[in-house]
Order: C-alpha cells, then structure tokens, then sequence
RNA sequence: CGCGGGGUAGAGCAGUCUGGUAGCUCGUCGGGCUCAUAACCCGGAGGUCAUGUGGUUCAAAUCCCAUCCCCGCAA
C-alpha cells in the first residue's frame, strides 16, 4: 500500500503526545496545523501552542489558519495533498470538505471510551464524575461531535487521588501507543469500524468557571473528584473569610469524625486544613490563595490566614 | 501599556497608613520532661527588610523615585 502522508490537527500538550510519537516513529508528516498563537498571560503576551513549538523544532511546516472553513485552507489542504489527517485536540470543527479530502480518511484520538463523554473535557469530566476507569478511543471521524466508528480503545485506572494532570499524561501516553497500533491496522488493512451505540454516550461539556466553585454542600468524596478532576489546571476553588480567592490544588477524603456547618474549618492538624462538607469531611493538602504561590497547608496555617471555626465558601 | 496582590530568618506571614534598636506561627540546633512521641517545657543560631552604595530625613522595612522578579484574575 502506498506510504501514509499524514497531516497532523493539534493544538495542546495532550496533542504532543501522538505528534511525537509519530516522529518517533517515523511517520511521514506533510504539515501540521495548530491554532493560531494567542494572546495569553499577564500583558497578553502572545504565546504559541506547544504543538507549534515542537513542530518547528523537528523542521515540520505548520499552519495555523483561522479557520477551516474558507477556501484558502482548502487550497492549502489540496497544496499539501495528505492522504490521511490525525486529529489530537485541535480545538476546533473540522468541514465536511476537509473530512472527505483524505484517501484514508479522518482519524482522531479522543481521550474517554466512547460513546461515553464526547466532546471537550472528557478526562476532566471522568474525575470528576468519580469514575474508576476511563481510556482512550481512536475512530473515524465524521461531521457529529466524536460519533463515528471506533477503531480501537485502552483502558486506564484512575485511583482514588489521582488527578487531572496524570490521567492526561498517562492517556496522552496511551493515546500516542494506540493510534500508532491504528496506523498499522490500517496499513494492514485489518482496520474495522465498530459503531457507537448512540443511545450509551453521554456528553462531557467544557469546564465553566461556575464547574470550579466548591459547594460544601456536598459530600466530600463528590468535592475530593472534582477538585482531582481540575488539578492543576484551571483549578477549585474556594473563598477565604476574607473573600480572597483560595484554589485547591490537592486534597483528600478525611478520616475525621468531628462535623459541623458545612464549609467550617474543623481542625488544622497534621498539615492538613480540614473542612466540613455535607457528608464526612475534606481535607486540603495543597492550595495558592489569592495573589500568592502554590503552597502547603502547613504554610497557610503558619501564616495564620486560617483557624478553626473559619467558615470557607461564604 | 488589560485588572490586581506580593518580594521582611530555611517556609508561611505581621509590621508599612500614624518613620525611631525587626516580631509571629513553623522548621532547625542544643537541653529538659516522658515507657515513648510528630506532644509538652527551656534555651540558641539564623535577616545588608528584592535591587539602587537613589531621593527626603537627625533617623527609612516604613515616605518618594526608578528597576528587577514572583503570583492571582481576565483572555
């Protein structure tokens, strides 16, 4: 069979993960596409995606075109002329013209086992919905949002205090494994599509500020995920006494008895700042008030901006 | 020039408004108590208060000016 040349869609650190590995690999990569360099940061510094930054540093042309949707990225598309486009949290739409260019078609790497949680934040949604297993999906895209055929799927374990950050990279690691296993089916010609059961997916929605408020109204294990679930980017957060912000970075399901008001410090032994939800009570490990670093929560106690009896979230 | 907070002992902070011999909670070191301890008691070390050999002043962590660095928000 003739040799793949692949056009890689791409933008974050997730994205980087297959991108590398298909260099690793070899692979035949006619250009990559990524979101145009935006404005981010204190001062709007204008910061290119990591994608960008790699491909340029392995010689690989990169486009970064505002939008998919006219025709001078179709005659970019034609110029470039891939055969098969892979698709790793590029961030946006892609048009049925695009879609239906490559010989061998449109195939994304999406980080949950479809059909559950398609869409935008589905390793963030799994945590936080407290799920023990997630995984990655390779499949065939079509003009739906992540509903067409599957190719192939790997699990992961999430554990009880992992987080956002090593659900991503592992997945991000599994991600790159299995669309290189993909690419060799297809080359092998042993690639088969298995339709999603559409009546099972569920939908994992992009993350809001108000996703990242904590409500001491609920159990501790359900805050415990949602906090993992937003480490350490963009973070839960909470408010001080004060009314300062105050996020958290790491905490942990408490074995303390005592209870009280939902949102009160209960006790701040041990290195731990230990609060009372609704059911059982959470204990914050890590956490940046406003204004200031990442730090314990030893250092936030020393510092004396907290003490028993304080009432967070109010 | 997007908005805002901050740089004081190894860590986290107070002190700055109302200039006048640098303090708190920890850690650390030594000693004590204890069957024992991350607990408790006693004692000690450790700071050119970001930088400028800057300005004002009898006197600056504190007021003024300039610069560097860190962080939160927003995007």
């Amino acid at each position: 069979m003739e040799t793949l040349k692949i056009l890689f869609l791409g933008t974050p650190d997730f994205a980087l993960f297959s991108l590398r590995a298909l260099v690793e690999a070899k692979r035949e990569i006619v250009g990559v596409v990524t979101q145009p360099d935006k404005p981010k940061g204190r001062g709007y510094e204008l910061l290119p995606p990591p994608v960008k930054v790699f491909a340029e540093s392995r010689g690989i042309p990169v486009y970064q075109p505002a939008t998919l949707r006219d025709e001078g990225f179709y005659e970019l598309l034609k110029a470039i002329d891939p055969n098969l486009i892979v698709v790793v949290a590029y961030g946006k739409i892609l048009p049925q013209n695009v879609l239906d260019y490559p010989k061998f078609g449109c195939i994304n790497v999406h980080g949950s086992l479809l059909p559950e949680y398609r869409g935008a934040a589905p390793m963030q949604r799994a945590i936080i919905d407290g799920k023990k297993v997630t995984g990655i999906t390779t499949m065939k895209m079509e003009a739906g949002l992540d509903t067409g055929e599957m190719y192939e799927k790997a699990e992961l374990v999430i554990g009880e205090d992992d987080n956002f950050e090593v659900v991503h990279d592992r997945l991000g690691a599994l991600g790159a494994n299995l669309l290189l296993s993909t690419l060799a089916k297809l080359e092998a010609g042993t690639l088969i599509g298995k339709a999603q059961d559409d009546a099972k997916a569920t939908y994992a929605k992009k993350i809001e500020k108000e996703d990242c408020r904590l409500d001491f109204s609920q159990s501790a294990q359900k805050l415990h995920n949602l906090i993992r679930g937003l480490s350490p980017i963009p973070l839960a957060f909470t408010t001080l006494p004060d009314g300062k912000l105050l996020k958290i970075v790491a905490s942990k399901v408490s074995d303390c008895t005592k209870s009280g008001k939902p949102g009160e410090v209960l006790a701040l032994d041990g290195g731990k700042i230990t609060v009372a939800c609704k059911e059982g009570a959470l204990d914050l490990l890590t956490l940046i008030p406003e204004g200031k670093k990442r730090m314990s929560a030893q250092d936030l106690i020393n510092g004396r901006r907290i003490k028993v009896g304080d009432l967070l979230g109010s």
